[in-house]
Parts: structure tokens; C-alpha cells; sequence
DNA sequence: TTGTAAGCGTTATCAG
DNA sequence: CTGATAACGCTTACAA
């Protein structure tokens, strides 16, 4: 079904019911005559032509890298309301391990000409991005820092840092950090860092802190903890970068302990206020972010970018809440 | 950057570049200069134009309807190896609670021109999928049972009957079910009845289980508990919809019996073998699906579907796995 | 207000 | 093997 048979079938031209579709200049009488022939023919516009001939589609894409997945769900959610409300759509791809499966992604979205670009938690391959700028497709990074480049972020470290320095800890105390490897930086460095900083503010320094690399998921940081436990020291507290981690770490810890509350026993921390690990294991120290947030400034950014009423590259770091303390 | 630009830079006709791009009749020297041309402008060719023409994506559009995160990752990753396997691209859409939202959503793919439609675990909302019927688009749904359509679905009630009946309760045996609400179905009335069913089987009767409605997150499977538990009665088990419900059923009944493992304290099961609630609660008896197979599953048969090579309608059901026995 | 017609970037047909 | 050309469905000057 097309334009020019809804148009034959309501006796009008086949621009009357573009301007119908669209709001323009049309008499009371055309305008009904096309509703009830759209009506009856279930005429569906073809959004190809359209965009082919507007040049523009009045799409964002959004590229999901495989991450933590509540993550990925708020802040999605957090971008297509606020995109949804400024009159544009979202087309999601998600990108697991596969090699160059982010380059597919972001290739086929922009032969669709999506008018912007938003890369979630991706690791930032520099040729990548190139492609858009190229077509001058604007980009937004979230969850990541890149340089000169427009970024919507977390303060890991200053989250890590209020972490770390509310924790009470004293000079003589033993601090273990399971860190999440560097493929992940927000994860990764960021984290380790900002806590690691934290702790030094409150007179511990670095050489009497234990950091040990560990994966990102339950399983990596429960066998970072085992093995850390093997070796026969005790630590009064394990922080782990994050909350998945934090309930690897619980884990070792029961199996080594036993299950009742010793003081002996090392205080957990995780990173991200995972529900279920706080209703369990809770209250234990983390850090809340608000993901929906995330993605509506993301939205934001993108919106202003595409309205072309921006000055220049912006980088925004959105705050955190310690809690669990 | 359009075909033609190219096919000038290299001397050669547009139809030349296409089949450059398609794998048409080319001799190897004009193949050689159309390459380097498109190497030297970053050429990126309309898909839009392409569809228009073609009358066809080459894409599935998957829906997904908001949910529990980490099954909706699952079910995409899975879908999207299929569907890339086979030659598709995937286009996803996120759906929230918003009135119409996924009606929108489906409705723009439709625009797109998408060749197939996966639903995952949205409520069928009837009047949505005529849409693509009269598109002669093919629907695969997910996570739900619909009458005479092609879905993919856990078997939900026979995971809650196997549950139920090796949890070696007796005729004595004080039993509550926290049910998810009707809302999903197969969250609620799926697992409700196999487990009855379930506990039916090893002598007890339904009217001696106590079953109340909670929600389907951590807090509202708290709240429902922790009400359960302020009748003053006690249970030997508390069976819940979901891992997320079950971890607010252990931290209601901790604050009621005090954090050390009683005898009388009511043992918790959930559905979903969420890993940090695993670790740290675990192990629990739970059930645990293959949510990418599923995705995969969703993908064969939407790729059946669409070469045309599919006898009649077909539903599958896929099996599970009871853990932490 | 309304209709005609050009053009968006591809691919496929068809004649060389 | 190759190139001209029509057509895909839509929007928008432009003319009426």
C-alpha cells in the first residue's frame, strides 16, 4: 500500500495525503476523505522513502556494549524518554564479544542515516568513531572518558574516594581491593584509584593495601577472594569494584569463616547498589548511580548537538551516593 | 557520498559500483578502482534507498518489553548470533511503561520495512500484532503463550512443578507461595499452578499453601513477606516467582527470626538462579533457564519463517534446570 | 488550498 | 562484462 493508492482511493493527490500525514494545507473535506481511505486500506508510510528523501531520519542510535546488564536497561530507559519527548527515535543495537561486532553495529546503523550516535560503555576504538565524524554524525560517549570528545559519565573515582575515606579505617587497618581489569576503565582504573586515593586522605598508604585483579563478575571476584584467602592474611575490610564481585567475595569469605558474623571476619564493599545483593547481604557499603539520569542527560547532549545549538565539547560527570555505611 | 560520486571518481557507470558492492559480473581492473575510490572517499552506501528498492531489510525488528534485565540480554545475545549467522540484521526497540509505547514502537518498525517481528515477554496485546499480519510480516513471541502463533516459552510450570515436588515436604508441611501478579503471565500463573500442582503431587492439598500476590521485584516480594510473617504464623517454606522476590523474602524473614540459621526459619526458594543471590544466599533451590538458546530458538524460527520453509504454526517449549537441591 | 513533477540513492532489466 | 534507465515511495517547490 502507498502514498498514491491511499491518494486514488480517496480521490485526492498523492500530496494531499503527504501534507495530510505531515500537517500541512489541507480543506476539512480532503482531510476526512484521506482518514477514512488510511483507515480502511491500513496504509503504513514507508519511514525508507521518507528518510531517502528528507536526508534525515530523526533517529538516534544507540550501540549497548555488553555490561552490566541493569546498567544498560536504565540508562537505555533514560534515553529513549527524554529522545521520545523531543520528537526523535531511538534504534538500539547490542553488541556482545564478537569480533568487530561494535563496527558492524555502528557501520549498518549509519548506512539507515541515524542523524546521532550514543555508545554506551563501549571501549573506545578510535577508527570507529572516525566513520562519524566523517559523515559529521554527532557521538556521545557514555559511561566512558574520551578526550575532547562529548561524554556523559559517572565520577567513579570520587565515588571510590567517598568510599574508601567512609569506611573508618584506621592506619593499622588491612585493606584488600579486588579490582575488575582494565578492559573495563570506568570499572577498572577509575575505581581503583579514587580508592585508593580515599585511603591514602585517611593515612593509609598505598603499600599496605592489597589490590588484586579480578574479572567483573560474580564468579572472577569470587575466586580473586579465594585465592586471596588462601594465602593465610586476614583483612578487616575486601572492596571489590563491583557489586557482582562484592557477592563473589561474600561467598569465599562464608566458605573460609563459616557462616556466622565473626568479627574476625573482613567487611565487604561492592559498586553499583545491586538490589538483590543489598536485600541479602545488606546493608553493606556501595555506591548508588542513577542510570535513568545517565541516559537522559546522554539525550540531552545529543538533542542540543543535532539542534546545533551547541558551543563546544562538553564532558559531564554525574554524582553518586555512598550508602550502606 | 552517493553511489554515482563514486562511479565517476572510479570511470565507471553506478551499475558498476553496485555490483562492486553485491558481487555482480566486474572485471578485476575496474573492481580495483571502484575499491580505491570508495577507500578514498569513505563512501557509505543508503541502506534506505537500498530497502526502498529492494522491498525488503534483511532486518528483524525485536521489541523488548521491560522485564527482568538480565533475560532480556540474554534472549538479544542469542537472538542476534542467529540472526547475523544467517545473513539478518536485528533492530531492537526498549519498551517501557509508557501508554502506547509498544505500540509505537512496533509501528515504527513496521514503517521500516522490518521482514519479521520478535516480541519478547510482552503482554499480547491483540489489536498490535494485526498490524503485521496485514503486512504479511512474520511474529515470533517470546516468553509468553499465545494461541495459535509461533512463540518460544520456558516451561514455567513444569519448572515450578519439579520444584515444588523435590523440596521433600510432607502432608505437614507449612507452605507459602508468593505469586508475581497476573500481570506476567508467565511469571504468575504458570509458575503459581505447576507448583501447586507440584506440591499436589506429593500430598498436599491446595488449600493448606497460603498464597499471596506480591510484585515482582526485590522490595515488593519483601513487603509481601514481611506481612506474611506479621500474622504470626510460621511457614517451613516460602516459595517465591522470582530470585529478585526471593531475596526481599530472606531479608524480611532475617529481620523477623534474627540473621543466624534457625530450624524454625522458613526455607526460600526462587525462580531464575540469578547469580548473586547465589552466592550469597545459595545455595537456594531455584530454577535456572538458557536464555540465549532461547534467543536462538526465537531466531530459527523467525529465519524458517521467512525463507519460507515452515509448514504450519509452531510453539516450542523449552525445558529448565531445578538447582540448589 | 490543490496537483504536477522532480529528485533522494539504490538495484535490476535490458540492450550492447 | 558494461552502462543507460526505470522504478521503489516519499516530500516539496512551483504553478495553478
Amino acid at each position: 500500500m502507498t502514498n498514491k493508492e491511499v491518494a486514488e482511493l480517496a480521490g485526492v493527490s498523492s500530496a494531499a495525503v503527504s501534507r495530510f500525514l505531515n500537517g500541512g494545507y489541507l480543506s476539512e473535506e480532503k482531510r476526512e476523505r484521506i482518514a477514512a481511505a488510511i483507515e480502511q486500506t491500513g496504509y503504513v508510510p514507508s519511514a525508507n522513502a521518507r528518510i531517502l528523501r528528507m536526508k534525515k531520519s530523526d533517529t538516534v542510535g544507540i550501540v549497548l556494549t555488553k555490561s552490566d546488564d541493569s546498567t544498560l536497561t536504565g540508562v537505555t530507559a533514560g534515553l529513549e524518554k527524554y529522545l521520545f519527548a523531543a520528537g526523535y527515535g531511538a534504534s538500539l543495537a547490542y553488541v556482545g564479544d564478537e569480533a568487530n561486532a561494535d563496527f558492524n553495529a555502528m557501520r549498518s546503523m549509519l548506512e539507515r542515516q541515524i542523524d546521532g550516535i550514543v555508545l554506551i560503555s563501549s571501549a573506545p576504538v578510535p577508527g570507529n568513531l572516525e566513520l562519524f565524524e566523517r559523515a559529521r554524525v554527532p557521538i556521545v560517549i557514555v559511561g566512558q572518558h574520551a578526550r575532547n570528545r562529548n561524554c556523559v559519565r559517572f565520577d567513579n573515582f570520587g565515588a571510590a574516594y567517598d568510599l574508601a575515606s567512609s569506611l573508618g579505617c584506621t592506619m593499622t587497618s588491612r585493606i584488600a581491593y579486588i579490582d575488575a581489569g582494565k578492559r573495563y576503565r570506568s570499572f577498572g582504573s577509575d575505581r581503583r584509584k579514587g580508592f585508593l586515593a580515599g585511603l591514602e586522605r585517611v593515612g593509609l598508604p598505598e603499600q599496605n593495601i592489597t589490590v588484586v585483579t579480578g574479572g567483573f563478575s560474580v564468579d572472577e571476584g569470587y575466586y580473586a577472594v579465594k585465592k586471596l584467602l588462601a594465602s593465610g592474611n586476614e583483612y578487616d575490610v575486601i572492596s571489590c569494584a563491583t557489586d557482582a564481585m562484592a557477592a563473589g567475595a561474600i561467598k569465599a569469605i562464608r566458605e573460609r569463616y563459616g557462616n556466622t558474623r565473626r568479627a574476625k571476619m573482613p567487611r565487604v564493599t561492592g559498586f553499583g547498589n545491586d538490589p538483590i545483593l543489598q536485600a541479602v547481604a545488606g546493608p553493606i557499603p556501595t555506591v548508588r548511580f542513577d542510570y535513568e539520569e545517565c541516559g537522559i542527560k546522554a539525550a540531552e547532549m545529543m538533542v542540543d548537538l543535532l539542534k546545533g545549538n551547541v558551543k563546544s565539547v562538553a564532558s559531564m560527570v554525574l554524582g553518586y551516593k555512598v550508602v550502606g555505611i
